[in-house]
RNA sequence: GGUCCGGUAGUUCAGUUGGUUAGAAUGCCUGCCUGUCACGCAGGAGGUCGCGAGUUCGAGUCUCGUCCGGACCGCCA
């Protein structure tokens, strides 16, 4: 037996109790009459203490152990005469009798404490090391958390867990695909799923009609912090619902989560359709735990001689309180910020609402200071407040403003991740007109439904027609997303054909599912959760890597196994396939 | 495909206008120390300044290229 406790179960109550444990050698302290050693493991941190005085022998051994030595300690729970309140096992240490090394170690390349000396790169690394770190193993458990209060609320509710098939087929639309060679069937690739969809339909129409799956998805676009090329899904679909049924069921899961895992009680989901949430948030996953609405100013700002303003579709303003105070330099930073390429603002205008009828902008040559209140007016601003102002084309400013009110949130502390402020984003369009390739595409992807009372708009307005589509949006993030889908088999034909696909190519990509609602498709609907951004909203970091085993790096590689890695000619030619590596 | 930031001791970083032997903290090693818990004290070892060219009397520092890491834009139905 390598121990009867863990090292951060034993309290006062044990005293006098043998015991044996075993763990890590977190840190040791040799004060020369004796020597203490922490023992870590996931459980906790326990206090272990040698004597020179007792037992010489064991007090030398202790002072050989080195960091993240696994040992094996048997001794006596005993009480401290010098207590530590800041640990759990604060009021015991052990008092060894015997010490086995189980295996030593070389020194780490980083402290492996909570506030670890190693960068991003050497955890990565050696991520085997940095999951023993105590903020990751916790990020873990709350993960595994989440996982099983999902799995645990979606079977109260008759949904089942259904796997579906990894090895599957290429499509055309959305993401790039991982493609997988068939040695079998040469010159034949498997693709691996960008999400389960055309799976679930199928069991709906199969008559499972309450499906969930946590799942691994693939797909082959560049990383950011809050994505992956493998993540995982709580992939879910239901049929014989409508939008609201959905709504309902989700937000019952998302509520039981928070409940659950947080013990955070959230009241109803606020509904918002795509519109409202471009034009007030500039943003179709708006942050609602503050203020700080977009408003449109241009009734108020055009027609006074300035030409910026005047030959701009849109000027669109924000309000940010108590902003009046701003120096010279801060909103010259804030001017650069908008400038930035990823922003692309051309330039940024202010006013300073100082005292009642002083306002002080930087287009005082332009606009009287009765104009100014006009716009002070329009956004709701007061005394102290500072208004921003950015125009141009309306869509490209919205987005744009609504980066700046992010940013000026950010500044001001108003994005407080113990708060969470969730909605439901609803009535998206079915399908967004690509400039480039002169083509319409879904815009969530082509299985999803239109609106009822815009069908008719399908051929003549294709642009206009909303879908039944709808996002779940926490604190800004895009948490989950879904729709009801096409269940006929003719309406699915004329979306594929809007969208531009030949019927041969239809019937080609995706004649399976079509001809599979030729056999009775029952109306169904759905959604899908992101895990990882779940786990990193309750967690409360940006990244998602920190709730993921073994992450992949910014290139898509996993520097620990240096992942992915060339095969060998053998192996190319068993696949029938031939590198071509010009550029 | 693009923009920006970074790469100096095991690690995290500093390094002024281009100028003597490249520093700090921490970790590591050695010694001392009987109540520590970020123990303390004393001493020590540890460097291809990512790599390659160039400018220069002289490059960690400037220029170009390249590799690696990070953030972002495009992309992500």
């Amino acid at each position: 037996m390598h121990r009867s406790h863990t090292c951060g179960e034993l309290r006062i109550d044990h005293v006098g109790e043998s015991t044996t444990l075993s763990g890590w050698v977190q840190r040791s302290r040799d004060l020369g009459g004796m020597t203490f050693v922490d023992i870590r493991d996931r459980y906790g941190l326990t206090q272990v203490v040698f004597n020179m005085e007792s037992n010489a022998d064991l007090c030398e051994q202790a002072r050989k152990l080195g960091r993240e030595f696994v040992v094996k300690i048997e001794g006596t729970v005993r009480e401290r005469s010098n207590k530590n309140s800041n640990m759990p096992t604060g009021d015991i240490e052990i008092e060894a009798s015997n010490l086995t090394v189980l295996n030593s170690s070389k020194t780490p390349p980083f402290t492996i404490e909570d506030e670890t000396d190693g960068g991003d790169e050497l955890r990565m690394k050696y991520r085997y090391l940095d999951l023993r770190r105590n903020p990751v193993q916790q990020s873990l458990m709350l993960r595994h958390k989440l996982a099983i209060a999902t799995r645990s609320y979606l079977d109260s509710q008759g949904f089942l867990e259904i796997e579906t098939p990894y090895l599957i087929k290429s499509t055309p639309e959305g993401a790039r695909d991982f493609v997988v060679p068939s040695r079998m069937n040469p010159g034949e690739f498997y693709a691996l799923p960008q999400s389960p969809q055309t799976f679930k339909q199928l069991l709906m129409v199969s008559g499972y009609d309450r499906y969930f799956q946590i799942v691994r998805c693939f797909r082959d676009e560049d990383l950011r912090a809050d994505r992956q090329p493998e993540f995982t899904q709580i992939d879910c679909e239901m049929a014989f619902v409508e939008q609201e049924d959905i709504l309902n069921t989700f937000e019952g899961l998302t509520k039981n989560l928070f409940k659950e895992v947080l013990d955070v009680t959230l009241g109803d989901f606020p509904r918002m359709d795509y519109a409202m949430a471009m034009s007030r948030y500039g943003s179709d996953k708006p942050d609602i735990r503050f203020g700080m609405e977009i408003n449109d100013i241009s009734a108020h700002a055009q027609g006074k001689g300035f030409n910026v303003f005047d030959s701009a579709e849109a000027i669109l303003a924000i309000n940010v309180e108590g902003g009046s105070e701003m120096s010279r330099k801060q909103l010259d930073a804030i001017t650069n910020w908008v400038k930035r390429p990823q922003i692309g603002a051309k330039g940024l205008v202010y006013v300073k609402y100082q005292e009642e009828g002083v306002l002080k902008s930087s287009v005082d040559k332009f606009y009287s200071t009765e104009d100014l209140e006009e716009w002070a007016k329009a956004c709701g601003a007061r005394v102290g407040d500072l208004l921003l102002v950015l125009s141009g084309d309306l869509n490209k400013t919205q987005k744009q403003i609504g980066e700046l009110r992010l940013h000026m949130a950010n500044e001001l502390g108003l994005r407080d991740s113990k708060v969470f402020a969730p909605l439901w984003v609803v009535d998206f369009p079915l399908m967004e007109w690509d400039e480039e390739e002169q083509r319409y595409f879904a815009m969530h992807h082509p299985f999803t439904s239109p609106k009822p009372e815009d069908i008719s708009k399908l051929t003549s307005a294709t642009g206009e027609v909303r879908a039944n589509a709808y996002d779940l949006v926490i604190n800004g993030v895009e948490i989950g997303g879904g729709s009801i889908r096409i269940h006929d088999r003719d309406e699915q034909a004329q979306v594929f054909d809007l969208l531009g696909f030949t019927p041969e190519e239809a019937q080609a990509q995706f004649g399976f599912l079509m001809n599979a609602f030729e056999y009775g498709a029952p109306p169904h609907g759905g959604i899908a959760f992101g895990f990882d951004r779940l786990c990193s909203l309750f967690g409360g970091s940006e990244s998602i890597r920190d709730y993921i085993a073994f992450p992949k790096n910014n290139s898509g590689r996993d520097v620990m196994i240096d992942a992915p890695a060339k095969v060998d000619e053998a192996q190319l030619k068993e696949l029938s396939l031939k590198l071509n590596l010009e550029k």
